[in-house]
DNA sequence: CAACTATATGACCATATGGTTATATTGCCA
DNA sequence: TGGCAATATAACCATATGGTCATATAGTTG
């Protein structure tokens, strides 16, 4: 048994690495440009330059968040020749962006306008 | 391509308020601490020193943490005499942190020790 | 009241990271 | 081949933030 807690009766804690990834994958998503370029791909993959002018940020911005994505396996990329075109590889942060979307516009409840916004979710409505 | 902008014809972009939030949400628990402490709550409230106590730092580290939580709306407390009693006031936190151990041990796959943790999730499916 | 415990707060530092500018690389085409 | 377009990379700076130490506050008990 690892975990040299002297004897606790609690559900075994989460080990060191486990946590560290878990935050990870959060913080990854923690910035407000990575999540719409989260957004900007859930509606099929896209070209660098034209998340670059959906989201308004500069080219070598997005060319960086798009990198920390791919090494968070959120994004993947194929390219064409010149043209790289990127998508979202894995589903579950797309659900976990709905789930906040979600629960966000629930606490808000009415009386914000924001609130319908999120109710709306990120666009994956089905 | 230049940069035409007027393709809105897919679901509505957040506006940024919206997409802060989330980004904002996601960001809370991007710390290894916070994510150790949520962990440490979902067995039941605990008092701040026994959050201390579990999760191997300071205690004022810890109170800036918990204020961060209680902020986020992610946890909340309860005073009794000289005890602050801390629970996570927003269950959907702890879906999201379970979705995340799922995906995130889907993708290690059986060849690493860590994935079996995080498929035991973060302790919540008694 | 004093002394002690539990918790919060403020000041401080070190580091991580987002954004920018400039430049490099790669592929296409005339 | 030269030159242009798409993307990546590097250097740099400003800021945000986590951790620590010292101290303040509040509650309890003698």
């Amino acid at each position: 048994m690892r975990g040299g807690m002297a004897g606790k009766k609690r559900s075994a804690a989460l080990s060191t690495a486990a946590i560290e990834m878990i935050a990870s994958r959060f913080r990854t998503l923690g910035e407000p440009l990575r999540i719409r370029i989260i957004q900007e791909l859930e509606s099929g993959e896209k070209t660098v330059s034209q998340i670059v002018g959906a989201v308004g940020s500069t080219q070598p911005n997005v060319s960086k968040h798009l990198r920390l994505l791919q090494e968070a396996g959120i994004v993947g990329r194929r390219q064409e020749g010149n043209l790289v075109y990127c998508y979202v590889s894995d589903d579950s942060v797309l659900h976990l962006c709905d789930a906040v979307c979600t629960s966000l516009g629930e606490r808000l409840g009415r009386d914000a306008r924001v609130a319908a916004e999120l109710n709306r979710g990120m666009g994956r409505r089905r």
